[in-house]
RNA sequence: UCCCCGAUAGCUCAAUGGUAGAGCAACCGGCUGUUAACCGGUUUGUUGUAGGUUCGAGUCCUACUCGGGGAGCCA
């Protein structure tokens, strides 16, 4: 007898196979017939495969009666062709043996709908749910569809630092690693003395491996980084966590151009595999999270990106005859009721703005001929609105260390950056994906506590 | 951090300043294959916290906590 996932016993090539089944109880229902039927979900597909319990087994009144939404199960049977609707198999239970019981009384979850507010409080049991499974395999599939991505051009997985000294990349505040005892931190002149302190100075948690994976760039030609990132922003809205996981590619001899192509690709690409490989997943979230997902998915597969020009966005702007909260004009940067207008009204299909004004954009950005804009581009979709941001790099050492100057920043911290110009510099490019904004562009779902398993938002460590 | 809205049973929500209720869940019973099964019955409360106004506060006022929507920061 062998043991089958719910997603392999569901299939018609099951019937006739003698089985056991392992999982959880999403509900039973107690047949006139005085047997008993019992959704079980084991977490490897959406649906349920139906248990019919037999009034005949020795313990049907003692457990089977007594089964509950939650309680863990193994059962033994046979998968037959279910004679009824909605679904193309059962398993007919010769033994059914109860592993966990869950005290109906306490166990939160029930076999109504929740709203993901509570599920929230209850993080460590809403993987049990059916939005919260489908959330947790799409996730899974979009991380996977990354790596694959990459591999097949020819990109290589660098491992970029958690913790970083740098404390001005320029990305948000930053989160302070460090043992020293804040109830009596070692001082000199009045102040904390961080040479004492684990790394002897000053440490964070990273808020982009961009910096650090550039060096690769520089020597691998292609290359890009997956991991946490961590922003200690006091940021409270529903596309923003403290930490999330951001996918940052970086390409040697790559222009901006150049990074576009990239940047579409990979967003199509990774669109194609959910619709390929999470239909049953994604088919649940268009009839109870979001009706127009699957279209509007298609749609970004299937059409080509806009390239629009800071510039001329701001003049479509401007002609629109709209009238915007925050005024439109050349050098303001574009807030979010303007980059929504664009994407979901203007153009109705995904846009990558570029060669934004300098003084809107960081000082690693490649200055453009007119001395007024920078190599920037931004990628939008419908619905999230930024889900890419990225750039050409400069390049030019002087030039390099002019921007970083005009802003403030002091050249010589960043001493080891400015090597990868003194030394063989080359044209590079490249771009950061948070992969949860990509996660809740693809289920539909509203909030981005609910794509990823536990999160950290300000004020909220729980779990 | 700013603006707006909200917090009542395990969950989702009602309740003119005057005796806190319903649906679901749970429990008991019924029902010849059910699909969020169905039908009947039973149980369930420090109305977010702390103050205040009032003969009387779930309801009005103040502060705080938490949650939601919008904005900023950004991925």
């Amino acid at each position: 007898m062998d043991t089958i996932s719910v997603a392999d016993a569901r299939k018609a090539e099951a019937v006739g196979k003698a089985v056991r089944l392992r999982g959880w109880v999403r509900t039973r229902r107690d047949s006139k017939g005085g047997f008993s039927f019992v959704e079980l979900n084991d977490g490897s597909c959406q649906g349920n495969v139906q248990v019919v319990a037999p009034g005949e087994l020795p313990n049907y009144e003692a457990v089977v009666k007594h089964l509950h939404t939650g309680a863990s199960i193994a059962v033994e049977g046979e998968v037959k062709a279910s004679p009824a609707k909605g679904q193309a198999t059962e398993v007919l239970a010769s033994k059914l043996e109860l592993v966990g019981d869950a005290d109906a009384e306490a166990y939160p979850l029930q076999k109504k709908g929740h709203s993901f507010e509570f599920l929230r409080t209850i993080a460590h049991l809403r993987p049990r749910t059916n939005t919260f499974g489908a959330v947790a395999r799409l996730r899974h599939r979009a991380s996977k569809t990354i790596h694959d991505f990459f591999d097949e051009r020819g990109f290589f997985y660098v491992h970029t630092p958690v913790i970083t000294a740098s404390d001005c990349e320029g990305a948000g505040a930053l989160f302070r690693v460090s043992t020293i005892d804040p109830d009596s931190p070692p001082k000199a002149e009045g102040k904390v003395d961080y040479t004492k302190d684990f790394f002897g100075r000053p440490a964070y948690l990273t808020v982009s491996g961009q910096l650090q994976v550039e060096g690769f760039a520089c020597a691998l030609g292609k290359v890009y980084t997956f991991g946490p990132t961590f922003r200690a922003e006091n940021s409270n809205t529903p596309r923003h966590l403290a930490e999330f996981w951001m996918i940052e590619p970086e390409m040697a001899f790559y222009d901006l151009s150049d990074n576009m192509d990239l940047a579409e690709a990979f967003l199509k690409r990774i669109i194609a595999d959910s619709l390929d490989k999470c239909g049953e997943d994604l088919k649940f979230f268009a009839e109870r999270v979001d009706k127009e997902i699957i279209g509007r998915l298609e749609g970004v597969r299937d059409k080509p990106f806009l390239r629009v020009s800071y510039t001329e966005a701001v003049d479509i702007l401007a002609k629109s005859g709209k009238t915007w909260e925050f005024p439109v004009a050349w050098g303001n940067d574009l807030q979010s009721e303007h980059e929504r207008f664009l994407t979901e009204q203007h153009f109705k299909s995904p846009v990558i703005l570029y060669d934004y004004p300098r003084t809107l954009k960081p000082f690693y950005m490649r200055v453009n001929d007119d001395g007024r804009t920078v190599r920037a581009m931004d990628v939008l979709v419908p619905g999230v609105g930024e889900i890419i941001g990225g750039s050409q790099r400069e390049e030019r050492l002087d030039v390099l260390e002019g921007r970083m100057r005009e802003q403030g920043l002091d050249p010589h911290a960043y001493d080891w950056y400015l090597d990868l110009r003194r030394y063989g510099t080359v044209p590079h490019s490249g771009f950061g994906l948070g992969l949860e904004r990509t996660v809740l562009f693809l289920s539909g779902m509203a909030n981005i506590r609910d794509v990823i398993p536990f999160p950290r938002t300000p004020g909220n460590a729980e779990f």
